[in-house]
Parts: C-alpha cells; sequence; structure tokens
DNA sequence: GCGACAG
DNA sequence: ATCTTGTCGC
C-alpha cells in the first residue's frame, strides 16, 4: 500500500526555496536565515510515521528512499535509536522484516510477531508500507548544491595564509575549531564555537550538517582580522571529490566566496591511480573517477593516504602547493592543530563544573605559538 | 558473506 | 565522528 503525504510548510519552503537560489553575495544570509533553519530530518521523519496507522509498518531504508536519499537509512535508525522522533518510532522496521529489539513489546501489542532464531518478524503476509512525499528534501538539498556548484570558481588562488577547519562532537556536544597559519604552518590562532548541529551525518551531505556550525563562526573570524580574504580555508572532508563534484569544500566556499579545498582521512569516489610520484617527503597520486582528475592522495612517510580535492576559487595544483610546506604529518599543519583544538575545547566544556562554559553560544579565541 | 558511503 | 593504554616502529 502506498501512502501519499502531504508535505508541511518546512518541505514546501524547502522546496520553493531550492527553485532559485539568490547571487552569489546573497548567499550567506540565504543559507542562515532560509536554509538551515528548515533543515530538521527529524521533522521530516515525524511527518512521514505520523501516516502510519496502528499496525501499519516501514522500513528504515523505505523513510530514507521517501525522504530522496536511500543512503540516510543509517541516519533514520539513529534518529529513532536517539530518542528525537516522537511519532510511532515502533512501526519502523529492517527491510527484511525483523524487529528492532526495542520496539518488540510496544509492536507486538499491535500486530502478530513471530520468533524465530532470537529475533522477531512480522509475519509473512504483512506488507510493508510505502511512503510517497512530493517534495523529497533531499532532492531539494541536491538541487541546491547543484546550484551553488554553478558558482564555483576554478582559478590560480593564491593564498597568504591557511585556516584548518574541524568539529568535535560527543553527544549534543559540539566545537568547530578555525586554526590558522602562515603558510609555513607558523603563528598558528585559534578560534572556536560551540553550537549544536540540527541534521545528522549523511554521506554526501556534510555541508548540511557542519555549515551551520562552520559559517557563523568563519563570520567571526573574518570580522576579527583571524581569517582574511587571502586565507585558504582547508576543510575536513572533500571538495570535487564528491559523487555530485560537490563536497563541503565547495559549498562552504561559494557560501562565503573565498578559496577552499579538502582534505579527507577516507575516499568517498573514484580510484587511486597506480603510479605514484616522489617529492621531498611527499608520496602523491591522482585520483580519478573515469577520466576525470578529482584530487590527489597524498602520504608522507609508509602511512596511509588522505585526499586532496579543490573547492572554490583554487585548483588542485596550487592547494597542494599551498598545502606541502605545512604538510609533514598525515594532514597539513592547520588541519591538525584544528583537530586536536576542537578536541581540547570540546573536552574542557563537557568536565568543566557545570555553569560557566557550558553556556552557548561559547566563543574561544586563543592565540597560540607552536 | 557481501558491500563498505567524507564527518 | 566517538569508544581508548600502552606499545610497536620509523
Amino acid at each position: 500500500m502506498v501512502i501519499e503525504v502531504e508535505p508541511d510548510g518546512d518541505m514546501e519552503r524547502l522546496d520553493t526555496l531550492s527553485r532559485d537560489l539568490p547571487a552569489r553575495d546573497s548567499l550567506q544570509p540565504y543559507l542562515r536565515d532560509e536554509i538551515f533553519p528548515l533543515l530538521d530530518m527529524a521533522r521530516w521523519v515525524d511527518l512521514l510515521i505520523s501516516y502510519l496507522d496502528t499496525g501499519h509498518v516501514v522500513s528504515f531504508s523505505s523513510i530514507a528512499r521517501s525522504l530522496g536519499e536511500p543512503r540516510a537509512a543509517r541516519a533514520v535508525g539513529e534518529l529513532a535509536a536517539s530518542g528525537a522522533l516522537r511519532g510511532p518510532t515502533h512501526r519502523i522496521i529492517y527491510a527484511d522484516g525483523r524487529v528492532p529489539d526495542r520496539s518488540v513489546i510496544e509492536l507486538g501489542a499491535e500486530l502478530e510477531l513471530d520468533e524465530r532464531g532470537g529475533s522477531y518478524h512480522i509475519s509473512d503476509d504483512l506488507t510493508l508500507e510505502d511512503i510517497k512525499v512530493a517534495s523529497p528534501p533531499f532532492e531539494q538539498l541536491r538541487n541546491i548544491q547543484a546550484s551553488m556548484d554553478h558558482l564555483l570558481v576554478e582559478e590560480q588562488g593564491r593564498p597568504a595564509s591557511l585556516c584548518g577547519i574541524d568539529i568535535s562532537s560527543k553527544d549534543d556536544l559540539n566545537v568547530v575549531c578555525l586554526s590558522v597559519s602562515g603558510l609555513d604552518g607558523d603563528d598558528i590562532e585559534h578560534h572556536c564555537k560551540q553550537g549544536s548541529l540540527p541534521m545528522p551525518y549523511v554521506s554526501g551531505y556534510l555541508f548540511y550538517r557542519e555549515g551551520p556550525l562552520i559559517l557563523p563562526a568563519l563570520d567571526e573570524a573574518v570580522k576579527e582580522g583571524m581569517v582574511k580574504e587571502d586565507t585558504l580555508l582547508v576543510l575536513d572532508g572533500n571538495g570535487i571529490l564528491h559523487p555530485r563534484r560537490s563536497g563541503i569544500a565547495c559549498q562552504v566556499g561559494v557560501a562565503v566566496d573565498m578559496m577552499t579545498c579538502g582534505v579527507a582521512k577516507r575516499l568517498q569516489v573514484g580510484k587511486v591511480e597506480g603510479n605514484e610520484r616522489e617529492t621531498a617527503g611527499h608520496r602523491i597520486s591522482d585520483v580519478r573517477d573515469g577520466d576525470d582528475l578529482l584530487g590527489f592522495a597524498v602520504r608522507t612517510s609508509r602511512s596511509k593516504p588522505v585526499y586532496l580535492s579543490r573547492g572554490n576559487r583554487m585548483t588542485l595544483d596550487h592547494a597542494l602547493e599551498s598545502l606541502l610546506p605545512s604538510w609533514h604529518h598525515k594532514v597539513p599543519l592547520p588541519t591538525r592543530s584544528a583537530h586536536e583544538r576542537s578536541n581540547e575545547v570540546r573536552r574542557a566544556i563537557s568536565e568543566s563544573p557545570s555553569g560557566d562554559l557550558q553556556v552557548p553560544p561559547l566563543v574561544l579565541h586563543v592565540a597560540v605559538n607552536r
């Protein structure tokens, strides 16, 4: 049976807004004030499952497909497990008919369950519902990505400084850290900010999870003069080395009209080309998807490589050239610093005797020489 | 057992 | 991303 869902105000608004993107210089307020407040996946799932009557069930992957992204199935499961949903979460089961342990009692009260080999299933004659949404939200997110891609500029960027960006999270506590250094990795300054991340992690949509925290922090760092026009932003994730050539480094770069590139620890798409060239201290291979050169696999010594790709106002070669002087460890120094620092600050906040540091939004500005 | 998808 | 002490190796 197919259930047709009537989109709520948020979904309709996301649909409308995704149709025409504003000009480049209005992107930041558009994202901050219009788009980001609509990114509430728990509400999307809640709307869908609110259509399930007693005894009707759907699968996690089916909900993800209805929302427009099969890969979001795990995120649906995480939302259900975390208690973020208000609707009848016990009516969400696995695609093979198995019932999650935590739902057995509640669902068992609604319909017949079979026990086989230690786990419970719905009976074989019961079919899963299929929920249809007129404007799947993940489809709109892809539309926005595509529109932002059109604003992506590839040129020979000449950065004078570097800014590593990373987020450390545990439970509901998230801290972003921007670490700015010279091209050689010296004179590091940190800017940290605490905030919430309403969207769960879904592969391919990292910007929509981390952007709402990164962009405000970046705005502050610019106003303080820490980050300037000639600063290359180094994101923890991909640039064009992405299924739709639209990774977080591309979207952040276009949003703030700055130079960006991405450094990812795992390969999301593409293949590492066989022949590896040696430079002083680095071993570099091409990463290609078909004929397209999308990035470099870079490793120091014999460790596993990380994957560099360009974002906005940057070429792959110039990104590499800009990062090599500070690239002595597995990742460039500003990226490493941002990672360490965001972790330290996140722990300091969670360990602080409740009160002082806990009040969001928290802003720490610390200058350190390392 | 397969497949494995940034953080 | 997070869970995590000491330990092996360059």
